[in-house]
DNA sequence: AATTAGCACTCTGGCCTTGTGACTGCCAGC
DNA sequence: GCTGGCAGTCACAAGGCCAGAGTGCTAATT
């Protein structure tokens, strides 16, 4: 739909309504809006405009005689034509800053948990942050390693110190030298391609090998493990405390299906997932998203880069959220995130 | 505290309205007893000896006019006195075993995961599995895997299947072959010996070699992040959605709280370590845990085992717990979980 | 001496009523 | 085109009331 065309009183209206509504929670009235922002016209005739707006179905009544609230073409609105990004503070900044680049933490994913972590605090909504792609990455080597009878740790490392390690569960007569054997024609054939590739090419590539087939069977079992993540945590959900006293929990049982959500993890997963990876932020609003569990809330998701990967990070709270200040938090993180490991 | 002398009436009376309040969460008065339980004595005479339990703390009125519902001293002599546990059916045995015993899990991490799924949906609390006892293992092998420049994986191999792997950082300039020597050094001196044994004397076994120094001081230094758990998952903690709803965290901010506990798993991490590995059964009740958080609930925990390690599983829920048949179906659990184990 | 029936008293929770305040929509006048 | 005024609507809080559940105590009963 097109919205271009609102006057710009109603584009006014629509933005003080949705600014007064984010701080209160409670419907905003016509009165409200006359006194509050000066708008130098009288409650009546903002009236008038709020009928205009509620038939483009930008705002609504939740019952006769209350005010207005936005609907979700309304934040669209709003964030697509009146947003204006609030920067942070140097406080706000510092914070950031330094725990992502503070030299302790160790590893990526420690670091994507610490990043959740301080995002949730921040921005008092729910922090989110995913491990970079592995389809993008280029695949350095792999290793196999015993680890008890009947085990193997598989550890495939990806160009820019990406790794990941899948255990695998062999028939214990595999010896020492077989495994090298394997070891050496996975490299051969493999390293130096995109995981992607790989993925898609795995089975051509390795089928005219001498291997013993017991060994490679395995490997070609295993791949939905590591394109899945084996055992790493590919997404770190951080700060449900935050937001679960917000109105928009009260109802139990929403809630109740809200914290289950949090913890499958799988379907978040895939959200994030989906989001993309284009540049720059991209804002997410209620119904605009698949899981119903969420349908009232909204997500601002951006992306971290390094020369050999990307990922994904971002913020869960309800449609009711500052989004000028979090677009800018967002964003910041991203930056820094990406600054940090172009130098690591 | 000794409750040995209490009469045969008085045990009645507090078992029966323990387990009423277990059933309705509200208080219980004397005519629901008298009528329901029939004790052959009338309410009158119920209502004397509530006054007797009163007074030795076992149950209280939460107001004048109310029913009386058990003290945390009142669940402990019921626990320990009264307890009977109730047997499993055949489908719960059989969703249990199904779970442990499914050959599809791969590796212990993973089967723990699932552990403490089924233990939270069977139980309708939430479950919590640990990671065995590091400590308790004998090291295998260690085994130094460069993964990128600066940085290389470390993975400490325990006998009996179990694997831990921690990312180093180092300056880029360490060579293979210097690698390989530490990783040579470090299996002649340290394997064979428990890791409890490594922790407490690691420095000084390694104080007369003549290694470079960077990369020994490196793994000295890493050990904290060993001993911890490095990347992997200690803890698993499922099924929040099941217990949120009971009447215990009807109030927002300890229900907050709680949540923000559950985020953050270092603190029941700690807890379930000081729960021991005695044999059997434990159950703590309200108070005698140390986290304000969960006050109001209970643990019920056991130990899997197998010849080289160990460790707890349990549950966490509301004091007012369905105890008699929780016992039974976290000692199942675990038992089943040790047999799984000692099969692999 | 232990048990019970009876009774007065207390407190909670649900339900209804009422009143107030916050809105709107519309109309007539500026 | 805007605004003041006004009637009408609805949610919500406060107060009052009543029924129900439960106790503690005392006096009668076994």
């Amino acid at each position: 739909m097109a919205f271009e065309n609102l006057s710009e009183r109603e584009r006014q209206v629509l933005e003080h309504l949705i600014e007064h509504y984010i701080q209160t929670a409670d419907p905003v009235g016509s009165r409200v809006i006359a006194n509050k922002y000066r708008m130098g016209i009288s409650p009546a005739t903002i009236r008038n405009t709020m009928q205009d707006l509620e038939e483009l179905g930008l705002i609504q009544q939740p019952h006769t005689s209350a005010g207005r609230i936005p609907t979700d073409s309304g934040y669209r609105v709003f964030v697509d034509m009146l947003l204006q990004p609030e920067p942070l503070t140097k406080a706000e900044q510092d914070r950031i800053k330094n725990i992502i680049k503070q030299r302790r933490v160790k590893g990526l994913n420690a670091l994507l948990s610490q990043t959740s972590k301080i995002l949730g605090e921040i921005t008092n909504q729910l922090g989110v942050t995913m491990a970079p792609k592995f389809d993008e990455g280029v695949l350095t080597r792999i290793d196999l390693i015993p680890v008890a009878e009947g085990h193997i740790l598989m550890i495939v490392s990806v160009k820019g110190g990406l790794a990941r390690s899948i255990l695998l569960e062999v028939e214990s007569e595999i010896e020492v030298k077989a495994l090298r054997q394997v070891e050496q024609v996975l490299n051969e054939r493999l390293a130096g391609l995109s995981m992607g590739k790989i993925r898609a090419t795995l089975s051509d590539r390795l089928a005219d090998t001498n291997l013993t087939p017991k060994l490679l069977k395995l490997f070609i079992d295993s791949d939905s493990e590591i394109w899945s993540g084996g055992q790493a945590e590919l997404i770190h959900i951080t700060g449900a405390d935050n937001i679960i006293s917000q109105p928009e929990f009260a109802d139990r049982e929403k809630l109740r299906e809200f914290i289950k959500l949090l913890e499958e993890k799988k379907e978040l997963q895939k959200l994030f997932e989906a989001q993309g990876s284009a540049e720059g932020i991209i804002i997410t609003i209620g119904r605009e998203n698949p899981l119903a569990e969420i349908q009232n809330c909204s997500l601002v998701t951006s992306t971290y880069k390094t020369e050999n990967f990307s990922g994904t990070i971002g913020i869960i709270g309800p449609t009711r959220m500052p989004y000028s200040k979090l677009v800018s938090i967002v964003e910041y993180t991203a930056r820094s995130l990406t600054e940090a490991l172009s130098e690591m």
